[in-house]
DNA sequence: ATATCACATTAGATATAGTCTAAATTTGTC
DNA sequence: GACAAATTTAGACTATATCTAATGTGATAT
């Protein structure tokens, strides 16, 4: 999409804009779909130029620490990475492992008092359950309404 | 602490009270410092049983799905694990990747609408930053007051 | 233009975390 | 005790991610 904007926001954050870089970054603005590293790694190789597998994970390390991407924990399943757009929080579904963006909400901080001498950088909200695909179906069965 | 109340916890919900399955819930019931696998599998040989890694495995999966023991995934380290008591939230501190409880306060739902055909099960709060080990000492250096 | 140097990329080896398999053992029930 | 189902086990295996050391690249200085 914006080309000179991602170029903009990784030198803005001292890192060169590479090609194998600028592709990771624009791949993940151009999907919100969470991918893993190895379908970012797989996704940027079916066009020019050739990343390699190092490369890729380097790069996702390296935005990351920047603060332009998001990486994503799930249980028992690769990390996933998100291009850190507008503000929103995430539906992980037990089944598939799949995360799924959720309208942003403000997130009640930690009760004063609480927090002790821990520095806090930012609250995460996480809704958990069966996405779309994963929920039973309805079919024609009796079932809860 | 209480045998009797974890062998009935774990008979409930389908599961065999084994030696091995026991030594794992005890231990994260007297502990709440969420250890890895690695370290429940550990701790729990110091002492008899010797319980094989793979069943400690096993038996996290059990508990986990029975509802017992809830599985935090922390980026880039490994899952760690925690008695499902009191209900509470969870720091986890960005450079050591340690896990600490907070108090529980009550969470929003998703805005009605936002969530579509998707089940939702729990909503979970995390809070992010450096823990207290972990944040800047002050010493007698000049910094941020 | 050429030298320089920090930053970046690479292939492949290595590390870490977790799962699987198939045989043996334990447990609850009759 | 006999039986069946659940559980445990060692170790092989898979998946995910990091490291290493050699090579490449581009911005800046001369
Ligand atoms: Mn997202
Ligand atoms: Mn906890
Ligand atoms: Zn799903
Ligand atoms: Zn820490």
């Amino acid at each position: 999409m914006d080309t000179e904007a991602i170029k903009r926001s990784l030198e803005g954050s001292g890192l060169r804009c590479t090609p194998q870089r600028y592709a990771v970054m624009a791949f993940l603005m151009e999907h919100n779909r969470h991918p893993t590293a190895a379908e970012i790694f797989e996704a940027v190789n079916r066009v020019d130029p050739r990343s390699s597998r190092a490369t890729t994970y380097n790069n996702l390390r390296d935005l990351v620490q920047a603060g332009l991407v998001r990486e994503v924990a799930v249980e028992g399943r690769a990390a996933r990475f998100d291009a850190k757009g507008m503000r929103h929080h995430h539906f992980i579904c037990d089944r598939c492992g799949q995360v799924e963006d959720m309208e942003w909400c403000d997130v009640p901080r930690p009760a004063s008092g609480s927090l002790g001498k821990r520095i806090l950088r930012e609250c995460e909200l996480i809704f958990r359950g069966l996405c779309t695909k994963c929920a039973p179906r309805r079919h024609a069965s009796r079932s809860v309404s």
